[in-house]
DNA sequence: CAGTATCCATTTCGATACTG
DNA sequence: CAGTATCGAAATGGATACTG
């Protein structure tokens, strides 16, 4: 490919790099995705067609490795791949710090949830099932109630009510509730302020916090 | 600007950057162009109209500042803008090691002249004005031929003979010249092995590698 | 110098439906 | 599960010429 006409190494990332959603798939490859479907719920807005052509791209690229284990399809970063991490923790670290507005079309339940589930802190839960859930009082139905249904080292989301008893109910906005995932604001202010409510066993209250790990971006320092 | 749909801080980074060329823009802006046509000769297969477009872009989005003193317009980075260089630099790090591979489309003269002269170490070179010819005679005529000139802290690119006496003229193919550039090869393997030729008195020859400085990716560890 | 204006070809994408 | 097929709308951008 030939968009740029330059040898400069940084026109020559960006011909591969700069295509629509190319690097928040490869984002999704470095968080562990690693099958069409699970990819797909991470970029939900992009069709499939685009998304089999953009990983094509990237395959032919040497980004990415597509492997075929008996009757499954999965993609893999190669070296090349896994070392775009710096490159796409920069341009996160850089976004978190200056691009602090978020439109109500960035907010989106299903995507926030698939993020938490990647990011629990199993060990720091008690052992047995446990069941948490979210709801967003804002959004209308059914995408207000969601479910986190942890098992031994599995973890699902559910937008159905999968039936176990639930331990701890999150309630609050979903801009606020993102805005806790993103690191924009505090946990314990949230609470504090009354735009996040616990409901569940007192002892499990006070520890859900340290269950979920929030975005890698949210420790970022901000601008003052 | 909603282009994905995602709170994701890396998503609302690329909403941003990911238009064509507008990364290029920021490199050359972070290189030190603050006028329109100096950037224009940064991305010389850009159109004006795309340019002024992208500018506005991105001073919309607080990246670039357009000043305007007594009659001369002038963009230059905001602390936003500026704190994208660790992207860029990712970006180029990245770039150097996995893509290699330059298209014939990729080479370009006066890219190439453009980008020597603004990484100069005048400081090594004698005083008084010092002329350089590069000639590329595998380029068609006239791009084939190029000066640089250097007189006290001023550096002309020139696409047409200056007329002033020659202190060195390097000589060899565009792809060498360039890679050497880049740092895929070696300015004395190149000499040594006779794709690069240089003309001009002997101590001359000996220090002009001294007074060029390579891209700043020349230097980036290639992978084994 | 620092852009605008125009215009059309092309690319690109999103939506939707379908398949082995 | 892992994609492909199709299609039309919209955006995008390149070329070129022009301006205060």
């Amino acid at each position: 490919m030939t968009r740029y006409g330059q040898f400069c190494p940084v026109a020559k990332a960006m011909e591969v790099l700069d295509e629509r959603w190319t690097l928040l798939i490869i984002r999704e490859l470095l968080s562990g995705s690693r099958h069409f479907n699970e990819l797909r719920r991470g970029v939900p807005r992009m069709s499939p067609s685009l998304l089999s052509q953009r990983l094509r791209t990237l395959t032919r690229a040497g980004i990415v490795e597509r492997r075929e284990d008996r009757n499954r399809v999965s993609y893999e970063l190669t070296t090349a791949g896994e070392e775009l991490r710096p490159v796409v923790e920069a341009l996160g670290g850089w976004g978190i710090r200056w691009i602090g507005e978020l439109g109500v079309e960035d907010l989106d339940p299903h995507l926030l949830l698939w993020d938490m589930h990647r990011n629990l802190n199993i060990d720091a839960m008690p052992d047995g099932r446990i069941v948490l859930a979210f709801v967003f009082p804002d959004v209308a139905r059914p995408a207000d109630r969601w479910w986190l249904v942890v098992d031994g080292d599995e973890v699902d989301v559910c937008d159905v009510d999968p039936g176990h008893p639930v331990d701890v109910t999150v309630t609050g906005g979903l801009a606020t509730m993102t805005r806790i995932w993103r690191g924009d604001i505090e946990w314990d202010a949230a609470v504090g302020a009354g735009s996040l409510e616990l409901t569940g066993a007192a002892h499990l209250r006070r520890v859900v916090r340290g269950w979920l790990r929030l975005s890698g971006f949210a420790a970022v320092p901000r601008p003052t």
